[in-house]
DNA sequence: GACGCTAGTTCTTCCACAGGGCTTT
DNA sequence: CTAAAGCCCTGTGGAAGAACTAGCG
């Protein structure tokens, strides 16, 4: 028996989720993500069978176990005996997929002891996948929710990913290594999301072909959370500075890494502890269109230093799915940012309050990357809490905000 | 330079209540 | 010493309003 569900305690958990770091049951990951729009966003993948706390990210085909990063590292990298074990990328999902699905996801699933479980089955029949798959920069939109896990993992391509120095977390739990697409390709995968990380000289994503920002990139497209800035950019920094911007026009321009307002510090192009940065939208895509197309930060850097790029370890808090639960992730639900449209009118700066107040809203909610979530169980009764002006009411008592119905009950 | 005003931004407070954690039995 | 029961306090999100900051005359 496992370690059991945070929501329930009583069914054994599988699936963890990082936005509310939060180990759960199936059953229960069903009902928490399905509350609303944006617990449907949460980002979700197996729990690490082996510490039973991070996420996984890999699945160990001759030993049937999914491993997060560290676990993975010392029982393969750090072992002489299992270093040749084939592994399989596992993937991310959001939404509510049915049972089916999930196995379509991971083909592995059947393995799993609580799978097909009668408790958890059931709840997983009104499931559906819903779309919130990484986009490319240009905006067309992810065409593809189901991630296909069947890649062969070598183990050698594993082994060269450092990852106990948890620096940058690729969104999709696929995106570890170039060679995945290989494998992938081999695999015949009708419905795979290309991994988004390429090495120099390897073609990127054809929608970024014609992007001229991206002509020195060595690295196309890279869709990344950063969990420890100070390693990355060798200075301190916040997060959630990362967003703090004032509309279009400071979207992705880095601030101050040591914490005050600096617009600029880092302009487009800059480059920041080697690596350069850019926003991963630059021209006609816009920054509108990056948080349109893609919720977490969208980072396209050329990898100079690239022996010091390691991919995280997938056990920070702050991972790709924290930002998607971002205020960020909310623009795309509430429809029009702010901000005016991309271009160079954006520089105007906002004619009315509404607008600002708006901004700063959605700033506000971008904050909250910083914000850690002790228990996911409580959050999960905020947010399908009823509320009136903001304060939650008593259960029965007229509300005017409900999170479940975005609706009035006067 | 000090002052007042305006606008924009940031911070604090409030609410209900499940559940964690501590004390008592 | 362990388990159960009871109680107290924490933490959760959205909105309002206070507080703060910057710019201008």
């Amino acid at each position: 028996m496992g370690y059991l569900c945070d929501f329930c305690g009583e069914q054994r958990s599988i699936v963890y989720c990082r936005s509310d770091a939060a180990s759960l049951c199936l059953s229960c990951d069903r009902n928490v993500h399905s509350a609303n729009a944006l617990s449907r966003r949460h980002s979700r993948t197996l729990v690490c069978e082996r510490c039973n706390s991070q996420p996984a990210f890999v699945r160990c085909i001759e030993e049937r176990i999914s491993l997060c990063p560290n676990c993975d590292w010392v029982g393969h990298a750090g072992s002489n005996v299992s270093p040749a074990h084939k592994r399989q990328a596992v993937n991310c999902y959001s939404g509510c997929p049915s049972a089916a699905e999930l196995s379509a996801i991971w083909s592995f699933l059947l393995d799993l002891p609580s799978v097909g479980d009668s408790t958890c089955e059931q709840g997983m029949g009104s499931m559906s996948i819903s779309d919130n798959k990484p986009r490319d920069c240009q905006g067309s939109q992810g065409k593809n929710n189901t991630q296909d896990a069947s890649f062969l993992v070598e183990d050698s391509d594993l082994n060269n990913m450092d990852v106990n120095k948890a620096t940058v977390c690729i969104e999709s739990c696929t995106s570890l290594d170039p060679k995945l697409q290989n494998a992938d390709q081999l695999a015949g995968s009708s419905n795979s999301v290309m991994p988004k990380v390429f090495l120099p000289g390897e073609k990127g994503p054809v929608e970024c072909e014609d992007d001229g920002f991206y002509d020195e990139f060595n690295m196309d497209e890279v869709d990344l959370s950063i969990e420890n800035y100070e390693e990355l950019f060798g200075v301190a920094h916040n997060p959630e500075d990362l967003f703090d911007n004032d509309g279009i026009d400071g979207l992705f321009g880095l601030k101050d890494m040591s914490g005050s307002d600096c617009h600029g510090a880092y302009p487009e192009g800059s480059s920041v502890g080697g690596m350069k940065m850019q926003p991963a939208c630059s021209n006609a895509a816009s920054a509108d269109s990056v948080v349109s197309c893609k919720t977490e930060p969208n980072l396209c850097f050329t990898r100079q230093a690239h022996s010091s790029l390691s991919f995280s370890g997938l056990n920070g808090e702050t991972s790709a799915a924290d930002y998607q639960d971002c205020g960020v992730s909310s623009i795309v639900i509430m429809g029009e940012p702010p901000w005016g449209p991309p271009g160079p009118e954006s520089s105007i700066p906002p004619s009315s309050r509404s607008d600002a107040v708006m901004r700063y809203k959605e700033k506000k909610k971008t904050r909250k990357f910083e914000k850690k979530v002790r228990y996911a169980s409580r959050k999960a009764r905020a947010d399908v809490r009823r509320r009136v002006k903001g304060r939650f009411v008593k259960a029965g008592d007229a509300y005017d905000y409900d999170p479940l119905s975005q609706s009035r009950s006067c």
